[in-house]
DNA sequence: CTTTCATGCTTAAGTACTTCAGCAGTCAGG
DNA sequence: CCTGACTGCTGAAGTACTTAAGCATGAAAG
C-alpha cells in the first residue's frame, strides 16, 4: 500500500532495503546488518535474520550499487576507452584485447565499462571516466596533444596507458618496445639486401601506423635508404579489391620495391592474398613483414614474417598496475616495456639479384 | 584547509561539489545550479556562475555520476552478460558482437559494462546486474533451465535475451531463425542426394552448438536419415592439429560421410584447411556448410557454404528493444526473430555417385 | 535490592549530489 | 507607508544504503 509514489511514479523502481525491513517489521539498520552477514557480530537475533532474508529472497531484493560504491568508493569497474574508430579491420586486434582485459579485470574482481561514444567532446569523456563509475582507466589511442591526457594528468583517476607512453612520463603506461620491433625489421630487410621499401599504412592517425611508419622511415633513412612517399601507401579498405588497390599503387613501376612493411597483419594477409590473385610469389618476387603476430592460423600456408608481441600479458600487466594504483599499492607511475621478437614465417627472403628485370604487374 | 579529512582519509578523494561551493564562497545548491546550466533561470548571477565554473575547471570537478544515476535512476550503461568462456576460437564471433554492440549502444546515448566473471554463482550474478549499475541487460547464453533467468523474470530490470528466445515467453529476445536456417540446410544437403551426413559439434554446453545440432538431426531423422553418434563428432581445439583430428575421426572408415554440417562457421574454415593438408577435396569428396556468415575474407579461395546471419542488425534491434523497456515506452515483451539465408560458396556439392569406392584417408 | 553486563534492536549521521521551497533585500506602485 | 513582485541566493529534504553509537530489557552478580 504505497499510497503516494505507486501512483505517481510511473517507473518500476527496484525493492529498497526499506520496503524489506518494513515487511520484515524492523529497521533499515537491522535489515542491513541481517543481508550483509555481519548480524550475528551485531547481535540481531537468528531468527530475525532469517526473517530478513526470506522476505528479501522473496521480493528479489538486490543491494544498490550505486549506493554502496558512493560510500566504498569502490565499483570495481574498470573503465576502457579507446579512441578507435571501430573498423572491420580492427576486429582481429580488438577482439584479443577484448577478451585479454575480461581475462584479466575479472581474475582481479574487476568489470569492464567500455566507453562507447569516441565522438563525445574531451570534457564530456573526461566527466564520464571521472565520474566515478569506473576506479580506474585503461587508455587505448595516440598520446601526442591529448587534451584528455591532460585532464587524466591532473585528476586522481589510476589510469594506464595501453601501447603508448605517457609524453610527460606522469601516468602510467605499458607498452610493447615498438620501436625496437621496428629496429628488428629494418635489420633483418637491410641485413638481406633490401634496399627498395615500401610501406604500408593507415589513414586512421588515431591508429598505431603513423608512429610505426615514422620509426621504420626514420631508421631506413639512417641507413641511407630514403622511402620516397609514393612508396608509403594506405590501406583503407579491407577488401580484395581493396588490397589489390594498394598493391597496385605500390608494385605499379618498372622499379617496383622489393619489401613491403606493413604497419599491421591484418594488412599483410590482405596483401598476401592479392598477391595471390595477381600471381605475385613471395617472397621469391616480394618480400613482407607485418607487425602484431596475430595468428591467423586457419590459414597456415603463408605465415606472414611479423613482430611478435604478447599483447595479452602486456594487458595482464596494465590490469595489475591499474589495481594496484587504485589499492593505493602503489603511487608513482610505472612504464612498462614488454621485449618484442621478429617471428620467422614464410614471406621474408632475400630480394631478386640486382639487375633483374622487375616487372610485377 | 580540510582539517580533518585530509589527515586521516587516505584515499586520494576527488573533488566534490562542496568544496567548489566552498572555494567560491557559495551554497552546495548554488553551485550546483550554476554547474548544471540551470543556473540563469533559477537566478543565480552571471558573475557568480563564472566564478563558480572557473573554481570547478581548475579544481578539475567531475561530478559524481554514481549519485547522479542514483537519484535519476538511470545509469546509461547497458550490461552485457554472456556465459561463454572467451576461448580463442569465437573471437571472430565475439569480436563482431562486442564491435557492433559498441557502435549500437553508443548511438543511442549507452556505455557498455561488460560483465566478466561468469564462475559467479547465480546470485551473484544477479546482484550485480540488478544491483542499479546498468538500466539494462543484454543476456547471451544458454536458456534452459537457467536459474538466473529465473531471477531475470522476476525482477523489473529490462533485459532482452540474445540468440535465444525465452521458453516462458516473459523477457524480450532477438533471435535470428536458426530453426529455419537448420532446415535450409538439410533441404539443401537433402535435396543435392546426401544421406551419410556427419555434424561437427562443441563440447562447451555453453555455446548455440547443442540446440543447432539436435535441430539438424531431428529434421534429418523426420526424413529418414539418421545421424550415428560416431558421426557427431566436437571440435574443442582449434589449430591445424585439433582439426585434422576431428577430421580424422570423420573420415577414418571404409563409408565416410558425403558431407559435413559444422554448427559454425569457424570449425568449418579449420577443418577446410585440414582437407586442403590431407588431399581431400571440397566439394567433389566431401562437402561443407557452415552457420553464422563470418566473412573470412582474407582467405576468399574458398568460401563456406553457410547460413547468412545478419548479426549487426540483431544486436542493434536488441538494443533498441533495451532502450524502449527502459524509457517505460513499451511494456510487453518482444520476441523478434530475424530471418536467415543459406549462401552459397564453394564448398557443397552433389555427393560421389553411389556405389564409389571412398576411402578418404 | 542495586549494579553490571550481555542481548537485540533502533537512531542518526554520513555519502555527493538535485531540487523545491523559502527568505532576505530592493524597488515600484498605490 | 504599505503591499506586491522580483532578484539572488540558502536551507533542507530526499536518494538507498552503511555503520558507529545508544537505549531498553532481562538476567546474573554483588
Amino acid at each position: 500500500m504505497s499510497d503516494k509514489l505507486s501512483d505517481t511514479r510511473k517507473r518500476a523502481t527496484r525493492t529498497t532495503l526499506r520496503e524489506v525491513a518494513q515487511a520484515a517489521g524492523v529497521s533499515v539498520a537491522a535489515a542491513s546488518y541481517a543481508l550483509s552477514g555481519k548480524g550475528l557480530q551485531r547481535r540481531i537475533s537468528p531468527a530475525v535474520i532469517e526473517r530478513i532474508r526470506e522476505v528479501a529472497r522473496e521480493s528479489g531484493y538486490a543491494p544498490n550499487l550505486l549506493v554502496r560504491s558512493m560510500q566504498s568508493g569502490r565499483t570495481h569497474v574498470l573503465g576502457l576507452y579507446s579512441s578507435f574508430r571501430t573498423h572491420p579491420h580492427h576486429d582481429l586486434y580488438y577482439s584479443r584485447v577484448i577478451t585479454a582485459l575480461e581475462e584479466a579485470a575479472g581474475s582481479r574482481g574487476y568489470n569492464l565499462l567500455i566507453y562507447c561514444r569516441p565522438e563525445s567532446t574531451h570534457d564530456e569523456v573526461y566527466g564520464a571516466l571521472n565520474g566515478g563509475m569506473c576506479d580506474g582507466v585503461l587508455f587505448f589511442g595516440p598520446v601526442d596533444d591529448n587534451p584528455l591526457l591532460a585532464l587524466l594528468r591532473q585528476s586522481k583517476l589510476p589510469s594506464v596507458l595501453l601501447n603508448h607512453e605517457d609524453p610527460d612520463g606522469i601516468l602510467s603506461s605499458v607498452t610493447d618496445d615498438w620501436r625496437d620491433g621496428i629496429r628488428q625489421v629494418v635489420e633483418s630487410l637491410t641485413s638481406l639486401g633490401h634496399r627498395d621499401i615500401a610501406v604500408v599504412t593507415s589513414a586512421d592517425a588515431t591508429t598505431d601506423a603513423p608512429s610505426r611508419v615514422r620509426e621504420f622511415t626514420r631508421l631506413l633513412e639512417r641507413q641511407g635508404i630514403s622511402v620516397p612517399t609514393n612508396r608509403v601507401v594506405p590501406l583503407n579498405v579491407y577488401s580484395s579489391e581493396g588490397a589489390r588497390a594498394t598493391l597496385h599503387a605500390l608494385l605499379n613501376s618498372d622499379s617496383p620495391p622489393t619489401a613491403v612493411f606493413c604497419w599491421h597483419d591484418l594488412a599483410g594477409y590482405y596483401l598476401l592474398d592479392a598477391c595471390d590473385s595477381l600471381n605475385i610469389s613471395v617472397p621469391m618476387d616480394l618480400s613482407f613483414v607485418g607487425y602484431d603476430g596475430i595468428n591467423w592460423s586457419a590459414n597456415p600456408k603463408q605465415r606472414l614474417t611479423t613482430v611478435e608481441v604478447d599483447l595479452e600479458a602486456q594487458l595482464q600487466r596494465a590490469v595489475h598496475i591499474v589495481d594496484r594504483l587504485i589499492r593505493g599499492e602503489i603511487v608513482t607511475p610505472e612504464q612498462t616495456v614488454n621485449s618484442v621478437q621478429l617471428r620467422t614465417g614464410t614471406t621474408l627472403a632475400a630480394p631478386p639479384p640486382a639487375g633483374t628485370p622487375r616487372r610485377l604487374l
